[in-house]
DNA sequence: CTTATCTCAGCTCTACTGACATAG
DNA sequence: CCTATGTCAGTAAAGCTGAGATAA
């Protein structure tokens, strides 16, 4: 036992074994690297992941945004309103359905997304540096299924 | 495309391919299912985390409790306050270095202790209720390679 | 009348930063 | 002098709740 060096790859045994309490450590860690890239564009987690999302919906709006990523609503308002000022995306009433904002992508915001996709990238990739290509797929493919559920 | 069922399950392509993202959303969702089953005992899921490194760690200082735990020092403070408060653990002065508080479990702690422990352990099947035995403890060996990283 | 969308204000939990006093 | 420990105040991001206005 105590060992003085040593120190960061411990977790009394009883807290190691829930698989909540390491998802949460893993996902700090993930969120900090990713957080630390993008921040060098200006940019936070979700508001690539709503322009990201933007991008591939095509115009969207901000209700069906929150349901397809699974982020309350509410939430969308104060994400979508930082990305229209900076001009990433157009918001512009829905004439079919006037309840509506259509939300859609600008030049200006595909091209911040090419460049935050690659910061994000990389930033997992140094998350998952440890891990061989077949178990990162793996974890994916876990992760999917307890963070996606029916 | 456009089902008008079946909205929970999708998310956009290029954000279900980081990891970062899909860690942050079952992190969430682990987070929830712990966090309300261990509010019956009125505990917190870091609450859980410290009392029960307590428990493994014998007397310890709080600023041990935050390097093993990987938790901010700052941190351990409010938490071992309330758990003082509720008479869970006791903090003495170490005799032997004054800087120091040695925090020990109460029996009370103890008693606690097991009951949230079981609590959690049902809320983390919850969690990995799709999962069969094996993929859960690949999870659990993949995640421990990511979230304590050397 | 009921439902859906959007906005606002406020809250919780986790994590972090800075400042400080005390003890080694 | 410098480091380690503990305490306090405040901040940030993600995630919730409730209330309300507007439109279908």
């Amino acid at each position: 036992m105590s060992d003085d060096h040593d120190h960061h790859a411990y977790a009394p045994s009883r807290i190691r074994a829930l698989p909540s309490w390491l998802l949460g450590r893993a996902a700090a860690r993930g969120h900090r690297l990713v957080a630390d890239a993008l921040a060098a564009e200006g940019m936070r987690m979700m508001h690539h992941a709503v322009l990201s999302a933007v991008a591939e919906l095509g115009p969207v709006s901000q209700a069906e945004l929150g349901r397809t990523l699974g982020i309350d609503p509410k939430d969308i308002v104060a994400i979508v309103n930082d990305l229209q000022k900076d001009g990433l995306v157009t918001r512009t009433p829905d004439p079919k359905d006037r309840r509506k904002n259509a939300i859609e992508i600008s030049s200006a915001g595909e091209h911040r997304l090419r460049r935050t996709e690659k910061l994000g990238d990389e930033a997992n990739e140094r998350l998952t540096a440890d891990l061989t290509p077949a178990e990162r797929e793996q974890l994916i493919a876990l992760l999917t299924r307890i963070a996606l559920p029916r």
